[in-house]
DNA sequence: GGTTAAATGCAACTTTCTTGCGGTAAGATA
DNA sequence: TATCTTACCGCAAGAAAGTTGCATTTAACC
């Protein structure tokens, strides 16, 4: 993606533009899976580990990552397709690789199955989590 | 659940019969609800932090206990239904509720939905964590 | 260029979870 | 029931993950 497009889209999410944001928002565009601190703070050790962790913070914030549940014990984030600073909408499944522990947002949007809930419980969204072998492990 | 019965039920797992993991596995017969370590802290002061970590660890490894996805940073447990030392399965859903922050199993078996999955992807299994409103907080 | 509010870097700190080890007790065996 | 073996427990220390406070720097705006 363009420097300009990066720029753009910070802007769009009422963020300020430096180095940090932009480096951080390419990779994520770039490897195309989700990605976790540690991700970042191995490949971006010019940055301080707080300033890294605020990123993840302001982007989550202002709907450019959302946060993908899991039981590793630390977060893993994710880009998101057209969430604003206002509306949050992750309608799409997640991906999680048992071999290389990879995981991925499936963009195949989701077909909500019939869930029959206990009585009195009000549904408002779902998170689906697919365990598996991605395209790598699998070959 | 009498004391036999819970006795009965770690001896099936593979596990020797100890105060806390007593303790432990009828605190999460009565709760029917997922436990956090931060639970059971609370509420098991008599024994030892390392020593309640590792009832959660022996529990989860000989399929008395499933660690549930979460976003909070924190692992989250619940009882399993009819695994063994060998067979773990958790064919069933979770909810969250977005209120009180409780995490319950939901026992209605799951419906897998016909999932899309994009090529070479090979699925072995999904979790389903609903967000909503439990029955207390929705009235 | 000058002003202002936000972002950064550094240090310190909290929370969450793990490891090592000597002492203790459960389960097996006789 | 006494003895043995091995798993479990408590304590201390440490590692990993995430947060907070504050002085300095810089992006955005005029
Ligand atoms: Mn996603
Ligand atoms: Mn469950
Ligand atoms: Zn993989
Ligand atoms: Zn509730």
């Amino acid at each position: 993606m363009k420097y300009s497009e990066l720029k753009q889209n910070l802007k769009e999410h009422k963020l300020r533009v430096t180095d940090c944001r932009m480096d951080v928002l390419e990779h994520f565009q770039q490897q195309k899976r989700a990605l976790s601190f540690r991700d970042l703070e191995d490949r971006f050790q010019e940055y301080d580990r707080v300033t890294l962790y605020r990123t993840l913070h302001s982007f989550e914030e202002n709907g450019l990552l959302h946060k993908i549940p899991g039981d590793s014990g630390s977060a893993v984030y994710g880009l998101c397709n057209s969430c604003g600073v206002e509306s949050h909408h992750h309608n799409h499944m997640h991906f999680k690789c048992t071999s290389c522990g990879v995981t991925e947002c499936i963009d195949t949007p989701i077909n909500i199955p019939s869930v029959s809930l206990p009585k009195d419980y009000k549904m408002s969204d779902m998170d689906v989590i697919i365990n598996g072998l991605c395209k790598l492990c699998n070959n």
